[in-house]
DNA sequence: CTCATCCTGCGATGTACGTCACACTGTGGA
DNA sequence: TCCACAGTGTGACGTACATCGCAGGATGAG
């Protein structure tokens, strides 16, 4: 583990809480993983014994129903937690986690984890905090998904990718998601096609230019304004 | 406070981890608080400074779109808490708690529950395992509302209703859920009137059958096998 | 009691979006 | 290098559901 691993990991919400000593102690019991693009990590239904933090690469958590179908719960980046659900609420995993680019990870095994966190509490509190956070931006996509037209959520989710994964560049925002339009699709609830469509107009408004796995923004400002 | 409302009280998350001592000591920060059918608790984009847990009745929490439309994110009943999100992320409240029956809370203000926390740490972990459920129910309810008709979302919303208000009575299962069609539509986000179809049709079919704000349920099987 | 208001029931109509079908393009593996 | 296949683009069509409209019941405030 490098530097670089060492700061992206210390910003997530397990080791925001700690100091130097503290971190470091809980550096020791990480373990790193790789992945490579289309590879799963762990599957729904599954026994989950550990967490994860992104240290480098994307990865999706998606759930898939009876008959097939799938739905992307989040895409998550570097610093971002997951999987540690099945650590507070000891049940087999809702969703399966999936590389959506090659990237590694770094793994807390449950039990390794359960007797630092009673010596130190302080982590605790952060993590309330993290799953409020995510609570609350839950209920925030099932309220969209009733009241927002899927063009709409379309604009909404490019809004939150550009702003987690955007990067300046010469005539707007390069928001390089890795996701396919498929994906993209089962993220915001609605099916390829439409979200095609919602693409193609935004892209023929001037708003954004289609990419591969990626778009230009043009227009961030008239985005805001339809995703609202 | 009598001995039923400090059973009640006791199988909500923040007690549960408490011995009697630590119990009795929480129990002396509460307040109690009355409120009448349709009384608002709180509003959405208000400060929040305090958690509650229900005594007695049921309380609805419900966001408000820019144009007015509602949606109802949960009923909640006896030892059912919230309100803690803006505890543990401080932040406006992002939903309304409005009583659907008359009914009582426990009231425990953040500034008094801080430092009773970091006192007794346990409890933590069980809030932890109280905020991961939801989750994974909201989790649920999104992956619903993605891939199950209304009919379907409906027989889910009378089930868990059924599950956690339900009382057995001759000729089957009486749940005296309170809501108008208005607000189970709100509940399970579709409009009033495919809802009132929806119910109509599993009246029809005997599964069930219609009263004022609540049902007789006559055929649960059915209905959990329309609710797949 | 009685009127106003809330709630329910249900048909008519419109529409957003899913499904299907197919053609085009790019990309990575043999 | 070429093929196979994954990803994209777009139109035609069907349908589940929202919206609108209205009428009959229940409820409760004065």
């Amino acid at each position: 583990m490098n530097d670089r691993d060492v700061e992206v990991l210390g910003r997530a919400p397990l080791f925001e809480a700690l100091d130097e000593e503290g971190a470091k102690a809980l550096r020791a019991i990480v373990s790193e993983v790789h992945l490579s693009r289309g590879q799963t990590l762990f599957s729904e239904d599954q026994e989950g014994d550990r967490l994860y933090v992104v240290l480098e690469g994307k990865i999706k958590l998606t759930r898939t129903a009876p008959d097939g179908r799938e739905n992307l719960l989040s895409v998550l980046g570097p610093s971002e937690m997951f999987g540690e659900l099945s650590l507070f609420d000891p049940r087999p995993r809702t969703a399966s986690a999936i590389a959506v680019t090659e990237g590694r990870l770094a793994a807390l095994g449950h039990s390794d984890l359960w007797p630092f966190l009673k010596g130190h509490p302080e982590i605790s509190i952060h993590l309330l905090r993290a799953l409020a956070q995510r609570l609350r931006r839950t209920n925030e996509n099932m309220a969209d998904l009733v009241f927002t037209d899927v063009p709409g959520r379309v604009a909404k989710a490019l809004l939150d990718l550009a702003e987690r994964f955007g990067q300046p560049s010469e005539s707007g925002l390069h928001v390089h998601h890795d996701l396919t339009q498929e994906e993209l699709a089962q993220l915001v609830g609605a099916s390829r096609e439409t979200v095609n469509k919602a693409l193609a107009d935004f892209a023929q408004r001037g708003w954004l230019r289609i990419e591969a796995r990626a778009v230009q923004v043009l227009d961030i400002e008239r985005l805001r304004k339809r995703s609202r």
